[in-house]
DNA sequence: ATATAAATTGAATGAATGTTCAATTTATTT
DNA sequence: AAATAAATTGAACATTCATTCAATTTATAT
């Protein structure tokens, strides 16, 4: 009896407009009274879905992790191909996922991550995901006999060093050619620690 | 006539006890009346000091960068042998001044800088001016013929993509000991680039 | 001592914050 | 149509925020 619950669509509206308005705005400068607004609906409502602001954070980046492992779209499947790997290099060394993905509010949790331990876990477990993801894939190629990359695992995560570095300054760099040269000669990086001519 | 100013060393001790609270507290939770609390005065007094909160940040940001870049400790002088390049390399992938600097504050205005160019440029000068410096240090070593390394600004800025991608994972790692190993492998790594036996 | 200028205080501002709670509206079942 | 339960509103809350401005204190030079 009673009415039908809106509960989880209204949470992901919710969480869909939050992330709207911190990337523009940024996450400090959004509240709750501004996500209302613009969703036109009363504050309190928000409230109701998520109990404090601090609820609402976390689902927020629960909301953006979830983003930023499908973007980079690594999945743990059978059957991989040198050159799905190759194409997996490929994708994480390009920025056409930028679009879709905001950088700046990524590092901002990563920074509150410094202050909050369960943040920082999440966090954690995204990082080691991608690194498990990428090093099953260099393992079925070299079970394949298509490379021969003595320690996936340590290589797989020394992938991802180079990347995390290499966007950490590329994030700070503004003349686009730069940008691309650069980009290119750390994916490059990656290819000879596969042992891959791109 | 009239009073001796204060201002420099004012405006000093504010960002100093402003630095202090926003390390223990975060940024985003530091407020004007709260940093003049601490310090026993009035909020009125941080303003006539700095303008805005916005100057006050401003003037935090360029506070951390400095010590971010005193703390490497990377000086552009003359005379570098293999054994300052190496001990160099040996600060950089040391953490023993992580007391003395905080990476959540560093992060946190690292990620307030994609949404401001001012930070954004002043974060792409001081990632430029280390790599300029370690790129010295390697010219100066390869000119003395104690190494033979390629490309000196290539490798200078590679090894900081390394070490950048590293702390970026490391900073999420709570196992001390498996910090430990990792960042050990990491400055092997950058050993390697450099043709050091470590 | 007097004048001067900077340091510092204190009170007040309006706006925005997250959160509460009771009242009302709306959809669904019987 | 009546009952029910969730959705939604609206008003109110105390708190905190950055900032203002006039008044006062304090140190220095003449």
């Amino acid at each position: 009896m009673g009415r039908k619950s809106l509960k989880e669509i209204r949470q992901l509206e919710i969480i869909k407009m939050f992330y709207k308005v911190a990337k523009k705005e940024g996450y400090e400068n959004t509240s709750i009274a501004k996500i209302a607004k613009v969703m036109d609906i009363n504050p309190s409502l928000i409230i109701h879905y998520f109990e404090t602001k601090e609820d609402l954070t976390y689902a927020l980046i629960d909301y953006i992790l979830d983003r930023y492992l499908l973007i980079y779209s690594i999945k743990s499947k059978d059957g991989i191909t040198k050159e799905d790997l190759k194409q997996t290099i490929v994708l994480l060394f390009s920025k056409k996922w930028n679009t879709l993905f905001d950088d700046g509010l990524f590092y901002t949790f990563y920074a509150l991550a410094f202050r909050e331990k369960k943040i920082k876990a999440k966090y954690k477990t995204i990082l080691d995901s991608l690194r498990l993801a990428l090093a099953d894939m260099i393992s079925q190629c070299n079970a394949r006999q298509e490379i021969q990359v003595p320690a996936p695992k340590t290589t797989a995560d020394f992938i991802f060093v180079i990347l995390d570095g290499a966007y950490f300054y590329l994030s700070m760099e503004t003349d686009k050619n730069a940008y691309a040269l650069r980009l290119e000669s750390y994916k490059q990086k990656a290819f000879e620690l596969l042992g891959i001519t791109a």
